[in-house]
DNA sequence: TATTAGCACTATTCATTAATGAGTGCTAAT
DNA sequence: ATTAGCACTCATTAATGAATAGTGCTAATA
């Protein structure tokens, strides 16, 4: 039986580091040239495109391998090598110095192109777009979490007999609207103490705190207050009650149809029902706002089946205090991670940045 | 030469209305069928699904008149034929009475199923996305223009030293919010009183008047009003200044896809820009406001060329005082127009409805 | 001992060809 | 006016074979 140094994996087993690194580096060419061809490597164009170092002999040996340590796959007997996804997540992993993000990229995405005084929805809704155009790739971008921020203002507006309309604006910059119904006709002057109230009280605080906190109120300073000032009590619940599921916006899904990777009738339609019940790249977003830094989900490793052809490369952006929530690319597995990470990276920069000069502390 | 009756055009010329009659029933049989089945339609089919009342070769004749008007054209010598947009618009223009509404559709449309309280964006985007999921085509909504919308209420709130948040309610239940930037640090208090009095003035006023009207209070009140309300007025100016440029959603694009009429790369691509740009399908949307009922652009007609593979269907909505925005649906040309067009017609009604129920008067 | 050249083998792709079939247009018969 | 019949056209399909790109193995080589 053959005895041969397996590729990447057991470089501990065998002392010979030295065809490891030459692995290593095979793997990385033949990745870089399918994320830049989308065609099966052979040996033979390996060998030429590093320049002839190696006979396409050796490489084949190389790659043999390779596939058999779970790289590479072959799609046919005759056809090159492709990357396995974990293939990609060992280049992902090996990247370490950022490709400097060119000039016209950085303009694009500079903070100044945002006109002051813009809602945050539509900051993002900018931003989410501009990265769309910059990767070529579906975009998405979840909108802050109400139950982090904090709470810059609630107003309470009398709209009829039964209904009052609830605005509570955010350290954010995010303005939320509800329409509550109420039994009493409470006068507008009513409403205003109560707003004044529920102002002093709960500036500050997250509406995570004010939820829970509100309840607290009604029981520890019933005394304290008057019988009015309970029904307002009662009302500020009825109003913060609102716990918005957060959103997301998805920009240049049509991307993705110019995609070689998704002519396939079959990968299409996982594409349709991934994006239609937002629900699972929702959580990836969500997850992604837990640490600092870019986050990668390379196709098998995500959790939702439908987008086990995809990878998301995901980061978080935030204001002063808080993190808000993250933006992100979904795209092939044969993403040029390189370029990508870094515009997802620099985007999230620049949209903290404009967000943080936005909000209101 | 050989003198026939040629097809439905010239009716007036010739007296025979019978043949014409027949021409336009074949007509009728080809689209019908070629919107089922999405494959050109040979006479020999035809003469099966009209059973056999007329010979294939009679219905070759008809044809050949037909397209020779034409209303149908043959992708190659020995295809079937296909109806061209001119054969929609008569298959349109003489559809006569709507099918009734399946009670499956009626019921996942129908206003019960939206929570009181729902801003009247959560409403659009959810009744799109029924639209979307019922008709497998891409659905777009406009949202109510500020211009018309009336005023329900202002509120000026201070952020900081010189920014101040607008929140203009319109009384479609429509909540904006911005920030404008002052030079002048102004108490709350003296934003309290400029709020009641921007009320007091503008309340019912739409946008429009506001914005031209709020010009000739300074001119001609300004002697009514001491320096601090001449103050107000320019800040009002500044506030409803605002004037958004009309927003869209947009639903179920992905299902364009799925649509063998579009597998052809060069039609995807020439979506992807009608939809990246929004502006041709946002000034169909507006131009639909201005007239009752359903509005259908088939095709050709439109003025945007790469909207030319494509049919527009689209019904306005509305609150009890305004036609707020309008809704539709942009399928492929070959669309099942009947069906589409009650469903687009029976949507708009039921938005509507609901929106007048949530709106402030 | 690691590398490489050489060769047999395999599977795809591409162009060519031929058969099939759907459909038309025309003419003559009804 | 309608229809049957027939020649003709063109797309689609399957089959064939040549060209091609690739591998795996073995033996020669540095």
């Amino acid at each position: 039986m053959k005895i041969r140094v397996k590729g990447i994996e057991n470089q501990g087993a065998s002392g010979k580091t030295n065809s490891n690194e030459r692995s290593m580096e095979v793997l990385q060419s033949i990745i870089e040239n399918y994320i830049k061809n989308s065609e099966p490597v052979g040996s033979r164009t390996l060998s030429k495109t590093i320049g002839f170092k190696l006979s396409p002999a050796t490489i084949r040996n190389i790659m043999s391998d390779l596939a058999e340590s779970g790289y590479l796959i072959q799609t046919h007997t005759s056809a090159g090598r492709v990357p396995t996804d974990k293939a990609y997540r060992f280049y992902v992993d090996s990247l370490s110095k950022k490709p400097a993000i060119p000039e016209q990229i950085k303009q694009k995405l500079s903070p100044v192109s945002i006109v002051q005084g813009t809602p945050v929805e539509d900051i993002l809704s900018k931003a989410v777009h501009l990265l769309a155009e910059l990767t070529k790739f579906a975009c998405v971008v979840s909108t802050p979490k109400q139950s982090v921020s904090r709470l810059q203002r609630i107003e309470l507006i009398k709209i009829s007999e039964d209904r009052i309309l609830v605005i509570l604006v955010t350290k954010a910059g995010v303005v939320r609207d509800k329409i509550i119904f109420v039994k009493e006709n409470h006068s507008q002057e009513f409403l205003s103490s109560v707003t004044s109230f529920l102002n002093e009280e709960f500036k500050n605080h997250s509406m995570q705190e004010i939820r829970e906190g509100i309840h607290q109120s009604i029981v520890s300073d019933r005394h304290r207050y008057h019988d009015l000032l309970a029904h307002a009590v009662r009302l500020g619940k009825k109003a913060f009650e609102l716990n918005q599921p957060g959103e997301m916006f998805i920009e240049g899904q049509m991307n993705l149809l110019l995609d070689s990777h998704f002519h396939e009738q079959s990968s299409v339609k996982s594409l349709i029902d991934a994006f239609e019940q937002k629900t699972a790249i929702m959580k990836i977003l969500d997850e992604s706002m837990k640490n600092k830094g870019v986050h990668i989900h390379i196709g098998i490793e995500n959790d939702y089946e439908h987008l086990h052809k995809c990878s998301l490369i995901t980061a978080s952006y935030r204001n002063k205090q808080n993190v808000l929530g993250s933006i992100g690319v979904v795209g092939p597995t044969s993403m040029d991670y390189k370029s990508i990470i870094s515009t997802v990276e620099y985007t999230a920069k620049m949209l903290s940045k404009t967000i943080s000069e936005q909000s209101y502390d």
